[in-house]
DNA sequence: AGCATCGTTAATGCAGCCTTAATCAAGCCT
DNA sequence: AGGCTTGATTAAGGCTGCATTAACGATGCT
């Protein structure tokens, strides 16, 4: 699950990037609204959040003008403003939710995965599949109602996996939601966290599909 | 099901190329809008995806003068350009769809799907025969509802048939669909692959027309 | 600062798929 | 009927991609 997040503020980004990592998300940050527009434009995200106080341009018209050109993204807001109009002004301008600084971060976080279900169609936080529970806002995995310890990538793999119900993910879109656009990797890691993953989980739920990729066994559901 | 792929960035052409291969479509790729042209006038393809940032030629204006010559392929136009009137200009070009960098790759492969199957006058993307039920999208073929592993020439193989409705193709011809021009083969491997298509799914879905080819047996429909 | 955990790399081994080739069966022709 | 051609069948080999393991490095925590 990768998320953008357009802040110019290295201590609120850095907490934020740092929080959200932790909970199994992808979060590449940039800091003005060109770099904002340059990446959305290379890159496929499911969420932007976006600091209305740039450096370089207000954040409401960057929105606006992206919206224009048919960019669909959920888009989180952050503002210090408080006026109702200003709250009105953004939802015009494309907003799809919005955040008063100073903000909870669990509530940042609570936010963030609703746009994310609603953009998915579901309606719940938690996704069950089976004999598995998944908590993406906790970042919590249970089986059989036995808690499980997942490290990050492990988490994000199978955020990804159960995310795509039952799809086939190619290696390469696995790795575009595991990774940020600054952190390519070279090697065979996604083998070795599958690996870990089914060693956790059972060997069965995750299927290889050769020379395809990988796909979530949904048993006959 | 034969692709040209034209795209000269070698990283976006690799990773189209792998994906669609593994889906079972047989994928030639060119740089160039020269090279395109030359392989378009001496192969057959079922589709072209045309990347409209080429270094000789503007694919736009490549794509209208193909138009111009009367050529009938579906074009799927990828293109990092985002305003109306390019996508506008796109169509009067002669491009059957579009799709804006950077892209999903299930979007990708859904929407050459859709275009394969206008040109061939279907509507549904799932392909039913009696009992047999092949989903080209995600690459799985069931039979009487139990799912039947098939592999990447295998896949490619069946859906060829498939696709003919009933027709007849010959040797050559299947080859043309399975394999690109630089992976001619001198075998009898297409044999083998039939053979191993009868042993999956039984030996009266394809029928053996002595010296002309095959073909998929309809049944009475 | 030291420890522990996690992530990546790299090497090795295994398995599946594709092709090849050899042999067998079945039509077709004279 | 016999030979010839074409396709069916089967087994073997190589290649490719994935699984597995271990070790090293990075990162974070106490």
């Amino acid at each position: 699950m990768r998320v953008l997040l357009v802040e110019d503020d290295d201590l609120i980004a850095h907490g934020i990037q740092a929080g959200l990592r932790a909970r199994g998300l992808t979060v590449d940050g940039v800091k003005t609204a060109a770099q904002a527009e340059a990446i959305l434009s290379a890159v496929h995200y499911q969420v932007v959040i976006l600091d209305l106080g740039l450096p370089d341009e207000d954040g409401m018209s960057l929105l606006q003008r992206l919206r224009a050109d048919g960019m669909a993204l959920p888009v989180l807001v952050l503002t210090a403003r408080d006026a109702v109009e200003d709250r009105v002004a953004g939802l015009r301008a494309g907003a799809d939710d919005y955040l008063l600084k100073p903000f909870d971060f669990d509530e940042l976080v609570a936010r963030l995965h609703a746009l994310l279900r609603r953009a998915a169609g579901r309606s719940v936080a938690i996704i069950e599949q089976g004999a598995l529970r998944l908590d993406p806002e906790r970042g919590q995995v249970s089986l059989n109602g036995h808690p499980v310890v997942l490290s990050r990538r492990e988490l994000a793999l199978l955020a990804a996996l159960l995310h795509a119900r039952g799809r086939i993910l190619s290696v390469d879109q696995l790795k575009d939601s595991l990774y940020g656009f600054s952190e390519e990797i070279e090697s065979n890691a996604l083998n070795v966290h599958i690996h870990h993953l089914r060693r956790k989980l059972g060997a069965d739920l995750i299927e290889t599909i050769r020379g395809v990729g990988y796909r979530f066994n949904m048993g006959d559901t």
